[in-house]
Parts: structure tokens; C-alpha cells; sequence
RNA sequence: GCCCUUGUGGCGGAAUCGGUAGACGCGUUGGACUUAAAAUCCAAUCGGGGUUAUCCCUCGGUGCCAGUUCAAGUCUGGCCAAGGGCACCA
């Protein structure tokens, strides 16, 4: 064995011997129980960041402690492959998408090996493949078989920079969350998933995830943002038409005193009187040139212009005028509000400014407010309504809902701020979906027989302005599965969301070429036990794999409802305080790490400064901390190898000295495997290998000859800490275990047992208390009980002192831990 | 405005049940080794005060203010700050 740690030559060897051997490969028939562990797949940028490392490190540890722990473990990898990076470099180098991805792919899996990540590339999933998208495309068909997929003329999010429509998860404070630059607002014809079919379901099962966290959780509800209310009906003087209005607040009804309509609201042309036309065509056209971020400001003086027409409000038989104003939003609610200036601001606001009047309506019983001043939003008691008068508010919002749908000019209504979600995209590099149009038959999906539809390579990716698809002289033109006669294809690609909404699944099933997985192994491989990933997607892809397993569910392609059963966000990797970008200049890169100090460093680095959920501060003296260490763990064994066996055995009766140690091992086994087991505290773990390090090398450093008893205690000691960090340190760890004659590879071991009487201390340091306050330790036996170590406390001549003429009022013991006495 | 998360030394962070606050590491300081440096090893390291026969004693201390308790970083109530999410959503 080297004296010295050389992680470069040790590590190459072992990578090789890792490929060549096909070590990590997961088969389907196992008689052990399954994990699933997961990393949320990369989109082939070119490099692995230390955000990848961090993720992939975390993941490869849990997938090798379930393995060393009796599971039949599946870690699979793969590429989110299909996006606009890829393109634009085409663009910008005349290359082809296709071939820019798979450089990528083959460098970063090349880093992924040189990490020593335990994946089985076997199932290696990339979605820009056709193997891949034809199932993308045929899902999409079975969506829109369901009524799930449909197209529709809609205001959507245009991004003019990256030259196509998104998603409303992916406008991110009105700017497109992949380029920033300031979202339109665009009236188009667009595919789109009906994900609002699940809005309960979503919004529901967040209960049953209990190994997520409370903030993804609470983001996925309030993105999916459940309120519950009223549809009111209200009929128009001038005209034979009624307006609905989506209300929370029935219980104002009454107080009403002027009803808005959205600029884009379907029938405001009629709703307008030709007098007020002109003002009207004025306001709408403004509000059309307001970016959304104008718009959605809620600092903006809220504007409106009256239509010149008026409402019967059915509850009082009052008149009140119609107006209309940006306030109000299209695609919200029904695109109409009954405002209340007593009782909402933003309506008082309103009212404020054009002299509307302020009809109160709910009050505080104690101090009544005339509403001259502010608007009241707290709850009270009824005033001014009728036959509600005295009634609390709460319970008035059910009754006079009720009044309405008895009377016929209402109903009960719950509303959800989710969206459907909008996956056209203008792009060329994305699975393109599969419908023709038919001059006679209109749209018309592609038949399954004829999937996959192939991206077109005859393309001029120089076109600006149009998506570079359009460009091929043989795509658009065909043939109508129908009629036979001429159709045109979709140009539209899917939003690369789709693509990551499903790949979890086809790693349970990749190579199938009939579906896109078999029902019997996806559901003996999924739920996925353990996801982790960045934050980022708490909404988007998260949000849309919850849809798409569920909507899968519905097509009996799948038995399961949630896709992740646990679910770990890991924070960010920080460097200076900031994140690690490009643009700061602050970027770490893996390969130098692994040049410099070796992958196990690395792994060793990013796991021991924070806990996975937090943010992880890059530190070089850390980094050099970890490689010290690794060098001195290499040392204890290297210095002292001719004492170390595989086949030691421990003698029955130990000495006093060898008997702690085996203790401290025990000890340690058991609060490094309830710290990766409970919360993948892998800070803490590491902190467990130091301190057992450290007491081997304290206990070693107190011989000068090992008998047979201490070779087999240090044995023991030295092997089990090569075992504990087997999951961390993965190349070192199997290098030693050779060096130490294993034949096999220590990652095919068993994890480390304790015994629970030997995971303590001999003997324990009882603390001795008076008020509270420590004032005494005393080194005790382990088995004492409650009256011994009350008798051992007031035996000691410092307390004997301290409680000298003062009343014991009472004492407490906590057994083999700690006596109070307390005093007056 | 609403919701979530987090507040512990110079720094990253430990601390099952309420029971020794600061594990482990980084940094710093001192020492050993060395011609010297690096590397390595050893020791010290929350703050104030006392005594300094360096071993103790004592007081304070986990964002702030109260409370519960023999005992609070941990539980309860009320604040403050930072980070994140949502938001003219009717």
C-alpha cells in the first residue's frame, strides 16, 4: 500500500474497473424490497456545475446506503435534452442541435463517471431521442383522446427574445424565467393540457405527501389557489343580457354600487352605449399596450371609463352603472367583478377617485365605521341588507348565496387561480406534436402507427423570426389520415416541460418499444422512494409531473397518484455569499477539483458543510480540510496495514481501553446510521467519521506493540470506519478494502451493525444541578439508578458546601444523566 | 398585504424526550519537527470578572420581550430581522 494518498491514479482505475464490470446495474427480478432514488435529470448545458454535483453526490450516498442496507436499488440518469440553448447554439455556430446535445451529453457523462456516481446507464433515458419523443408524442395523443389536450385561441405570454409563447409557470414577475426579458401579451392559437381538470386533485393529495416539505407544498397550493365563493347574475338594463360576476364576498351584495368588466370582456362592445363608445375604444386600446408588468402593478392608480350602461342589482332592485377597468382581469373569475367600495379596497380606491358612491353594509358592532375614510374588510354584522340585517357575515355569505340559487340568479361556485397549461412552442428543437390540418377534416391527430414524428433536419437555422422548422420543404406537407387528401403538419413543438413530466417513468421500462412503459414494472418501481432536486421547481415541473401521473392514472396506464413519495430540495451551492454563476465570476469547476484533489474530495466536500436543505457555502480551505483528512485516514491505514485484517475476532472480555473504543465504534455506527436514515443529515455523518478517526488515532497513538487482543479491536475499529464512509469516499473506500485482501468490492458489503448496550459509554459524567444551575460533574458508573446517583450528588463535598444551610426543597433526577437539587 | 422557511462564537454548523449550549470542521494564536518553508503533529480558542500554585471560581450568553417549568436553543404568547413564494384573483 502507498504511504501517500494519490486520489488521481487510484480513482481512474477504479472508474474503469467500475465500466468495465458493469457494477452498478439494477435487473427488475430481485427478491429484496425496491428504493427508488432519484435526481432530478440535467439539461446537457455543456458542463457539470457544483449545484449537479452537490444534487447527484447527495443521491448517490442515499442510493448506496439503501444498497449496503439489503435494497434492490434503482439509480438511473438521464438527459432533459429538447431546449432553446441547444437551438441558439445551432443558430449562433451552424451547428446542428442534435449534434451540439450529444457532445455535451458525452462530456458530462464522462464528469458523472469521473464523480463516481453508482448509475445504472443502462436505462439512461435522453429525451431529444426519437426512442424517447415518440412516446412523449403518443401520451400527448392519448391526452387528447381524454379531451386533456386541446387547442384555443387565448391572450398568452409571448417572449419576443426567445421568439415563442410560455407557460404562465414560466413568467416569473412578468419577465421569461429562461432569458428575463418582459413578456407580451399575445392573442394566438395554442395547444394546451387541461391540468385545470385536476386543480381538486392537485391541490388534495399535497396531503398525502409527507415526505415533502411545508414550502413546496404551500407554493403548490397557493399557485394552485383554491377560493371559494359565488356566481352572481346580473341583468342589464339597456340590453336583453346578464352579467355573472364571481364573488367571495355574497355577503356584500347588498352594498354594491357599480359592476366592472375587464377591457377584453366578450360582450362589451354591445355593453357599450354610442355615446361613451369612443372613450371606451380609447381605454381599451391603452390597456392593450400596457406590458404585463404595468399592468399587474399595484401601485398603479386604477383607472376605468363607464360603458354608459347600468345593472339591476336583484337583491335591493337598485341600478347601478357599468364601467369598465384594467382592474379587472379576463381570465380570472368570469371576467366581471361587483364592486363594493365599503368593503374592498381596491374598489374603495376606485370609487374614490371617479365619486362613486359608498354604500356600507357590514359592520363592527363595537365601533362602527362610516367608511369615509378607508374601506372595512373585517368581519362583522349586517346592515342595510334587508332581511340580513344582524346577521354575522360569515354565515350571511352561505345565506344569501342561498337566496340567489333558490331565486335563480346565482350559485355556489369554487374557482382556482391554476391555468391550463400552454405547451406550444415556436421552436424547432422539441417533440413536435403529432396533429395534421386537414383542409376538409380539420385538426387531426397522428396516428400512433405513424409515430414518431420526426424532427426535419432539411432546416435553415439561420431564419430569424419564425421558427426554423417552418423552413423544411418536407415537413409541413402531407396527408390527412382520414380523408387522404392534403394536410398540413403542426409546426409547434412541446414546451421541454412535457418532455420531464414522464421520464421518471421510463427509467422503470427504457428500452420498451411497445409503450412508454409497461403498467407491471412501472408500478413495481414507482412511486419513486427519493427525489431530489433544486427548489426552482417547486412549481413547474414538480406541479406538472403531480398532473401527468395523475392523468396517467386515469388512462390505466399506471396504479399509483403521487409520482414522488419524498422529496428533498436541496439548497444552493454559494460562493462568497452569492450564487455560483457565470456571470458573477464566481463559478467552481468540478474537473478542477477532481484534477487537484480527487472525486472523493469532492463528494467528501460538498456533503460536510451544511445540510442538504440549506444553502452550501463553497469554501478552497474547506476543500483542503476534506483532502487533509482523506490523508489522514489513507495514513492510519497505510502506517499501520500489517495490523489489519479482514478476519479479526473479537475476544469476549476486553480491556478497559480496547472495550471504549469498540464503544466509541458502536456509537458511531449507530448516529451515522440514524443521521443518513432520518433526515440525510450527511453534515453530521461526516463529523462521526472525524471523531472516530480522530479517538482510532488517540487509542493507536497510546501503543507502542498491538497484542492479539488489540489488533483485532484496532481491526475491528479500522474496517468499520472504511465501511461507514464506503458511501461517501466510494473510490479510497474500495481501494483500502483491496489493499486489506478483500477479493470483493466493499461496496458490496453490509452495512455496519451496533449493539445497542455497546453504542454508550462504560461509564457516564453525571451532571449535578442546584436551581438549575450546573454546579458539579461526577464520573459515574453506567447501571446506577436514581437513588445511588441522588446518594453520589450529595455526597460531593462542592455541593455539600454550596447547599450548607439552605432547605432542600425537593431534587430531581433524570436517570444516568443529571441531579437538580433544588434550594431556598 | 397573505403564506412558507430561517435566526446559536470570527465563520460553516452540532445539540432524540425540555436536562452539561457551542460536537465536528474552518480560521486564528502558541508550540514541536525543519537550515528554512511547506506538509505533519500537539495545545489553546463564547464573552466579562476574580484568583492567578494556568487550576479553578463566578456572572452573562442561542434575534427581542414576556410566560410555563426544578430546568428552555428546544414549549406557549407577542414582536423584530433576513431569505423565498403568491398577489389589482374580486
Amino acid at each position: 500500500m502507498n504511504e501517500n494518498y494519490f486520489p488521481q491514479e487510484l480513482e481512474k482505475r477504479w472508474q474503469k474497473f467500475y465500466e468495465e464490470n458493469d457494477v452498478f446495474k439494477t435487473t427488475d427480478d430481485s427478491d429484496k424490497p425496491k428504493y427508488y432514488a432519484l435526481s432530478m435529470f440535467p439539461y446537457p448545458s455543456g458542463k457539470l456545475h457544483m449545484g449537479h454535483v452537490r444534487n447527484y453526490t447527495i443521491t448517490d450516498v442515499i442510493a448506496r446506503f439503501k444498497k449496503l442496507n439489503g435494497f434492490n436499488v434503482l439509480h438511473p440518469i438521464g438527459w432533459d435534452s429538447f431546449g432553446l440553448p441547444a437551438e441558439n447554439a445551432a443558430m449562433q455556430h451552424g451547428a446542428n442541435p442534435a449534434v451540439w446535445t450529444d457532445e455535451n451529453i458525452a462530456y458530462m457523462t464522462g464528469q458523472l463517471k469521473r464523480l463516481g456516481i453508482s448509475y445504472d446507464w443502462d436505462r439512461e433515458v435522453t429525451t431529444c431521442k426519437e426512442d424517447y419523443y415518440r412516446w412523449t408524442q403518443w401520451i400527448f395523443l392519448q391526452l387528447y383522446k381524454k379531451g386533456l389536450a386541446y387547442k384555443k385561441e387565448a391572450a398568452v405570454n409571448w417572449c419576443e427574445k426567445c421568439g415563442t409563447v410560455l407557460a404562465n409557470e414560466q413568467v416569473i414577475d412578468g419577465k421569461c424565467w429562461r432569458c428575463d426579458s418582459v413578456v407580451e401579451k399575445k392573442y394566438l392559437s395554442q395547444w394546451f393540457f387541461k391540468i385545470t381538470d385536476y386543480a381538486e386533485d392537485l391541490l388534495k393529495d399535497l396531503d398525502k405527501l409527507k415526505g415533502w416539505g411545508d414550502n413546496v407544498k404551500t407554493m403548490q397550493a397557493n399557485w394552485i389557489g383554491k377560493s371559494q365563493g359565488a356566481i352572481l347574475k346580473f341583468k342589464v338594463v339597456e340590453k336583453d343580457l346578464e352579467i355573472p360576476v364571481y364573488t367571495t364576498r355574497p355577503d356584500t351584495v347588498h352594498g354594491i354600487t357599480y359592476l366592472v368588466v375587464a377591457p377584453e370582456y366578450k360582450n362589451i362592445e354591445e355593453l357599450t352605449t354610442p355615446e361613451n363608445k369612443q372613450a371606451v375604444e380609447e381605454y381599451r386600446a391603452n390597456a392593450r399596450k400596457l406590458t404585463e408588468i404595468e399592468r399587474l402593478s399595484t401601485e398603479r392608480i386604477k383607472t376605468g371609463v363607464p360603458l354608459g350602461t347600468h345593472c339591476i342589482n336583484p337583491f335591493t332592485g337598485e341600478k347601478f352603472p357599468l364601467w369598465t377597468a384594467d382592474y379587472a382581469l379576463v381570465e380570472y373569475g368570469t371576467g366581471a367583478v361587483m364592486a363594493v367600495p365599503a368593503h374592498d379596497t381596491r374598489d374603495y380606491d376606485f370609487a374614490k377617485k371617479y365619486n362613486l358612491p359608498i354604500k356600507v353594509v357590514i359592520q363592527n358592532s363595537e365601533s362602527p365605521s362610516d367608511c369615509s375614510e378607508s374601506a372595512y374588510v373585517e368581519e362583522g354584522v349586517l346592515v342595510n341588507s334587508n332581511e340580513f340585517n344582524g346577521m354575522k357575515n360569515t354565515e350571511a355569505k352561505k345565506a344569501i348565496t342561498q337566496k340567489a340559487v333558490d331565486n335563480g340568479y346565482g350559485e355556489f361556485k369554487t374557482q382556482y387561480r391554476l391555468r391550463d397549461w400552454l405547451i406550444s412552442r415556436q421552436r424547432y428543437w422539441g417533440a413536435p406534436i403529432p396533429v395534421v390540418y386537414c383542409d376538409k377534416c380539420g385538426i387531426q391527430p397522428v396516428p400512433e402507427t405513424q409515430l414518431p414524428v420526426r424532427l426535419p433536419e432539411d432546416v435553415d437555422f439561420s431564419v430569424v423570426g419564425k421558427s426554423p422548422i417552418t423552413t423544411s420543404p418536407t415537413f409541413q406537407d402531407t396527408i390527412c389520415p382520414v380523408c387522404g387528401g392534403h394536410a398540413r403538419r403542426e409546426t409547434d413543438t412541446m414546451d421541454t416541460f412535457v418532455c420531464s413530466s414522464w421520464y421518471y417513468l421510463r427509467y422503470a421500462d427504457p428500452h420498451n418499444t411497445n409503450l412508454p412503459f409497461s403498467k407491471e414494472l412501472v408500478n413495481k418501481w414507482l412511486p419513486v422512494d427519493q427525489y431530489v432536486g433544486g427548489i426552482e421547481h417547486a412549481i413547474l415541473h414538480l406541479l406538472y409531473s403531480r398532473f401527468f401521473t395523475k392523468a396517467l392514472r386515469d388512462l390505466g396506464l399506471l396504479d399509483f397518484d403521487e409520482p414522488f413519495s419524498n422529496l428533498l430540495t436541496q439548497g444552493m451551492v454559494l460562493k462568497d455569499g452569492s450564487k455560483m454563476s457565470k456571470s458573477k465570476g464566481n463559478t467552481v469547476d468540478p474537473d478542477e477539483i477532481f484534477e487537484n484533489y480527487g472525486a472523493d474530495t469532492a463528494r467528501l466536500f460538498i456533503l460536510s458543510d451544511s445540510p442538504p436543505a440549506r444553502d452550501f457555502d463553497w469554501s478552497d480551505a474547506g476543500v483542503e480540510g476534506c483532502y487533509k483528512f482523506l490523508n489522514r485516514v489513507w495514513k492510519l491505514f497505510s502506517n499501520n496495514q500489517e495490523y489489519i485484517t479482514l478476519d479479526y475476532k473479537l475476544p469476549e472480555k476486553l480491556s478497559k481501553e480496547n472495550d471504549d473504543l469498540v464503544r466509541v465504534v458502536h456509537m458511531a455506527i449507530k448516529s451515522i446510521t440514524n443521521d443518513i436514515s432520518h433526515d440525510f443529515q450527511f453534515n453530521t455523518v461526516i463529523s462521526r467519521y472525524r471523531e472516530l478517526t480522530n479517538a482510532i488515532y488517540d487509542w493507536r497513538g497510546k501503543k507502542t506493540e498491538l497484542n492479539e487482543e488489540d489488533k483485532a479491536v484496532f481491526s475491528f475499529a479500522t474496517t468499520s470506519l472504511i465501511k461507514l464512509m464506503s458511501p461517501v469516499t466510494v473510490f479510497m473506500a474500495d481501494e483500502i478494502w483491496k489493499e486489506l485482501g478483500s477479493e470483493t468490492s466493499i461496496h458490496d458489503e453490509k452495512w455496519c451493525e451496533y449493539d445497542e448496550n455497546l453504542a454508550k459509554a462504560s461509564s457516564i459524567t453525571l451532571v449535578v444541578q442546584i436551581n438549575g444551575k450546573v454546579k458539579d460533574k461526577i464520573e459515574a458508573d453506567e447501571g446506577l439508578d436514581n437513588d445511588s446517583l441522588k446518594e453520589i450528588a450529595m455526597n460531593s463535598q462542592k455541593i455539600k458546601d454550596l447547599i450548607e444551610g439552605k432547605t432542600i426543597v425537593k431534587t430531581i433526577v433524570v436517570p444516568k444523566k443529571l441531579v437538580n437539587i433544588v434550594v431556598k
